[in-house]
DNA sequence: CTCGTTGCAAATCATTTGCAATGGA
DNA sequence: TCCATTGCAAATGATTTGCAACGAG
């Protein structure tokens, strides 16, 4: 797919404009990385760039990928938490999930979200809905103003 | 809060009646998640129980959290995923997730989703919305026939 | 030539597991 | 009494960091 050429070549255009350093391994990440369908561990990138360049260090992946976030050209599926976090609400709500400082506040769902049900209904008979989670990811006021850590 | 004590003593009948024993340390456990408007970490409700019970290790806590879980009167804040896991796609979409293998599958975002810009409205202007996720758990086809584990 | 990047190993977290001792039912 | 549960320490897995060597600009 010549699409995906031209994709890395903006990127690398990007990288080079943004003052950063167009290297091999970062190309190759690159690469492997853009036009894919799937969503994949820096453990997945790093097993598939290792067969171009057996030397990759796995760090040397988490960082590019990292710049790739910063770029806007990939996302974190579940950005903002680092461990697992419970909630003692089971209802249906959503939750507001400040970047920075990891902080997660409740929103009530309204009734304008698609309930369990119609998304079954929408997947088909292949897939047993459980749970629905809408989640705002963004930066919280305190984190705005230049505030220091603080948990929820 | 009378509320809460009998919500606790309904968690503890339960534990009764599903065969598993009442000891002080999950009901402290207990007593100490339940009711709360917050989103701790393991961590987080370990301190928390430490002042009560200073030796309780913090392999206690995550058991009793998982219990908790089975049970449905907890929930895990993302559930499904072990690492972070990246996203090629930037553009608006959800995400069909499987608890089971982990595997994440892509779902164009519909209409009826609201939109990052109705959020932020909704919000107010202390939160600065970035990015909107509609995630929707479950256990996915191959799972639930019982299939081994298999990544996206 | 310079300084951003790489590779590597060790450090840091989050979470799980194995096992002997304990104490609810 | 008996076995689920606890505490602990060690194992595991994910991610970051420090630093010397390297190489793109």
């Amino acid at each position: 797919m010549a699409e995906r050429e031209a994709f890395v070549d903006q990127i690398v255009q990007d990288l080079r404009v943004s003052g950063h350093r167009v290297t091999p391994q970062r190309v190759a990440i690159i690469r492997e990385f853009v036009g894919r369908a799937d969503h994949p561990s820096a453990e997945a990138i790093h097993q598939r760039v290792v067969a171009e360049f057996p030397m990759i260090a796995i760090s040397t992946v988490y960082s590019t990928i990292r710049l790739l976030v910063e770029m806007g050209v990939a996302a974190e599926v579940s950005p903002g938490f680092t461990g697992a976090r419970f909630d003692p609400n089971t209802s249906n709500h959503c939750h507001v999930v400040c970047t920075h400082c990891g902080s997660i506040a409740d929103v009530p769902a309204g009734p304008e979200l698609p309930t369990a049900e119609a998304c079954a209904e929408t997947l088909g008979s292949g897939f047993r809905v459980e749970r629905l989670t809408l989640d705002i990811h963004g930066v919280c006021a305190r984190c705005a103003a230049g505030g220091s850590d603080a948990p929820d």
